[in-house]
DNA sequence: CCGTCAGAAATGTACGTACATTCACGGTAG
DNA sequence: CTACCGTGAATGTACGTACATTTCTGACGG
């Protein structure tokens, strides 16, 4: 039984949510989160004042609540598709319903110090290594390659990635979902290899994307893209309500202002 | 008096909040919202259900209420920094301790065509352009041509923008703030010109940002930006909770990875 | 003419009740 | 042992009441 001062200036609702929120944090509720009627016998107020307080917690995604069930501490929503550039760029492909696959480069174990390092793993440590071609039709539009502690990514050795994607894969191989990530896109020119791999015209730059990608804060990817800026471009709404977002819909594939 | 559908699965309160949605964007609300007890009447429903439609909209940033008084229609919160990759250009120079400045290479009243039809104006009508050099430290970092509509931009005629920020100086001098904005950004080679003008080294690419700003639905700028690469990443993370954000803090001035 | 103050009006908080809807569990029949 | 169904429990919806707190307005007085 739990004390809410009344009449403080606080409202109840939001006292019992702050409340909540701290014992939640605290890891209390990883079992199961405390019923509507329980928490009114717990802190003796009205289950209307709980149900705000929820309400709250809920609209803040900190916990789930459906029908008939008790409510539960929501799990960290993971991202099916991870966003970003790259996401941007794949379904602006398939928006503009040209055709996608991939030519597999290279699908092996290897030791990498460097990469390593960017994963903040030993120098030592076996890695998965991807590396793809991707084409739009029938034009190369970007080199991709991934990096993967192996321990975690082995089981995709044997993948076929031709058609299908890396978190597709990932997911469904050994259930690691990506939910945070981390981006830098510059713009760059090719290298002779990368330019001759991509068919990229003799005047085109590139974007040049390296993504870390980490799983409940262990490091999962270390990935390098690079994107032809003649087929591509980044687009990117903002507004006051929703804030920055890439628009992988429109005017994706090159075409002149 | 307005009905609604009782018992057709859909929740009251969700009902009558989509309708007021609907009839906020007709602007049958611009003048006033209607109270609490007011929308009891007209709908027919208990003053707890028009709370609970009204709390939705609340979140969700389309009216704010106190106490006391009426709710009101929100107005678009504007945007003081209009975000994205300009933005995080310029603040990320800032943080890097880099002095910056701007040389005015062109500050006039001019007619464009093509650049009119991009403000969807006709072509001829006055618009202001500035052109502007911009550095960071001793060396140029950005060339940005920005165009917009004399009718709105003549009091900047005799601004000077050798240091301070075109959206500061237009919110002083007009009251127009950007609401909303639109950026397509491109890896591209600079024309001659561009790198001149730039320092480009040799085999450097640039960042092009075509960015279209609006307040209230009114076209207000349409700007073209070219970005040295070899001094200038866009740096982005993601996550399940915060989506997709420009990161203007870290790693923006070209260094090794 | 202007400042002050009381009252009206509006939203915020908090209580209560009733019923609908959905889910989980356990018992029963096959 | 399994499949089905009914009961109980939990949340969702919707009604009602009361009072607190804040804001606005209009009347009154200086």
């Amino acid at each position: 039984m739990r004390k809410l001062e009344r009449g403080s200036g606080e409202p109840l609702w939001k006292q019992l949510q702050e409340d909540l929120v701290r014992r939640l944090r605290s890891g209390e509720f990883d079992d199961a989160f405390p019923g509507e009627l329980a928490l009114v016998e717990e802190y003796e107020v009205s289950r209307h004042t709980v149900r705000q307080a929820l309400g709250q917690l809920r609209t803040d995604g900190l916990i789930v609540a459906e029908r008939g069930r008790q409510p539960r501490v929501a799990t960290a929503p993971e991202i099916r598709q991870p966003m970003g550039a790259l996401y941007s760029l794949f379904s602006s492909v398939e928006e503009s319903g040209l055709p996608q696959h991939s030519v597999v480069r290279a699908l092996d174990l290897r030791a990498d110090g460097v990469v390593a390092a960017r994963l903040n793993l030993e120098g030592s440590i076996p890695l998965l290594y991807l590396e793809r071609l991707r084409y739009a039709g029938d034009e190369p539009l970007a080199l991709d390659r991934v990096w993967l502690p192996a321990s975690l990514a082995e089981p995709l050795l044997d993948a076929d990635f031709t058609h299908t994607s890396l978190y597709n894969e990932l997911a469904e191989r050994t259930g690691i979902n990506l939910d945070h990530g981390r981006e830098d896109i510059r713009a760059m020119n090719p290298n002779p290899a990368e330019r001759a791999l991509l068919h990229c015209p003799a005047d085109a730059a590139v974007f040049s994307i390296i993504r870390q990608g980490t799983a409940q804060n262990r490091p999962v990817e270390w990935r390098h893209t690079v994107v032809r800026g003649d087929r591509f471009a980044l687009s990117a709404e903002y507004s006051a309500n929703a804030g920055y977002r890439l628009t992988p819909a429109t005017t994706a594939l090159a075409q002149a202002w």
